[in-house]
DNA sequence: TCTGTTTTGTTGCTTAAGCAACACGGGAGC
DNA sequence: GCTCCCGTGTTGCTTAAGCAACAAAACAGA
């Protein structure tokens, strides 16, 4: 979305992580709906008008601060600049778990709101990268109707799982599972559309 | 020296607490004669020209570096705005030998420049500090003489106490004898000079 | 000694950040 | 209704930081 980091200005740099940081330390504190524009600027230590220079507004704020986290944890599992394989997107659906789990445990209050958000932002992200792999396969097929499949899917299940661990009220407080184990379940289940696209394997 | 940090353009206050961070972290991994200006710019991320529109010259850096660090140490046990008692005198001379402590740990290899030049900066503020203190008495009493003596008193007994610790090879490691017991055997010997400065009590 | 390399200060011009002030809108409380 | 307050965007002008290029000095090694 924004050019890519380096070859930047330093300043810019600067204070784009700045802003990054102390909104991410706010959102520890603070639901996002009680964030506002000042609070950031306050902790950052930059002036207001700098914000804008940068940012719409806190929407946007959040859009590019769930996009960075999350491109992170891909880069980190490494898998962006690689291709389809039934390990690659088990990886996959175990990064978009752990990340929401994370996100949760980091975040003071989300509300429905911020989940929405964060949700547009990470599909669309899971999308872009599934597309990259399918589309590497020689294959001429269309990647739109089963790469939209698969990420409405890895979503909803990385959903249902990070949520899975206060139950419902009254009932016995039920165990979030393994992971590994939830996954070894749903993987099929996702892969299914997409072996079309496996490649040497 | 430099206006009073606060009320400061924020962009000053930032490019100079990150050249300061840097020297200060570079001077953990080497000497002083070998840190560059360019070292340090390089490890702050700010633009060596930056650099000069703050700063002479690394030594000039190394002065402010100094003082900011001996003036944090002085205002964390509130010997700045008091005036002069035993305690106070006793805290001040504690103060420098744990200051010199410090700094010869956290420094790599502390050359005789680097020694010198810090010798400087803190005698000069030990002797301000002392000047202010023997003002606030009413005595119309020249300090420049007490006052003088005193600090190159002070700066001398924390630098031996300081180099204490590795003795002499061959002959048995002479402990740094406790810090309280040497303060009390030296503080007579300062405050004889001064005490026509003590108030009230 | 000559030579290439690195560091040092310095300069003019470009660009980003700071600042103060403004109009706007949405509550909160009377 | 009415203020008062607070957060939001936006603007023109000021100031600091970035950058590339330069000459001069320091230095290391044939």
């Amino acid at each position: 979305m924004l050019p890519n980091e380096s070859n930047l200005d330093p300043r810019v740099r600067r204070t784009r992580s700045l802003i990054l940081q102390s909104f991410e330390e706010l959102l520890a504190e603070k639901s996002f709906v009680s964030i506002s524009v000042q609070d950031v600027t306050d902790k950052a230590q930059i002036n207001r008008a700098t914000f804008y220079k940068h940012f719409e507004d806190k929407y946007e704020l959040l859009d590019y601060s769930i996009s960075q986290m999350f491109r992170a944890e891909i880069e980190k599992r490494t898998l962006d600049a690689c291709h389809y394989t039934l390990d690659n997107l088990r990886s996959l659906i175990v990064a978009v778990c752990e990340f929401l789990v994370r996100l949760h445990s980091d975040c003071a209050q989300p509300h429905q709101q911020f989940e929405s958000l964060v949700e547009t932002q990470i599909k669309a992200q899971i999308y872009d990268l599934l597309t990259v792999w399918l589309r590497q396969t020689k294959t001429r097929i269309s990647t739109e109707i089963p790469a939209t499949v698969a990420t409405w899917a890895i979503y909803g299940l990385a959903s249902y799982w990070s949520h899975s661990t206060p139950a419902r009220a009254g009932a016995a407080r039920e165990k979030r599972p393994a992971l590994s184990k939830f996954v070894d379940e749903a993987l099929p289940l996702i892969a299914v559309n997409l072996e079309q696209f496996a490649g040497s394997k």
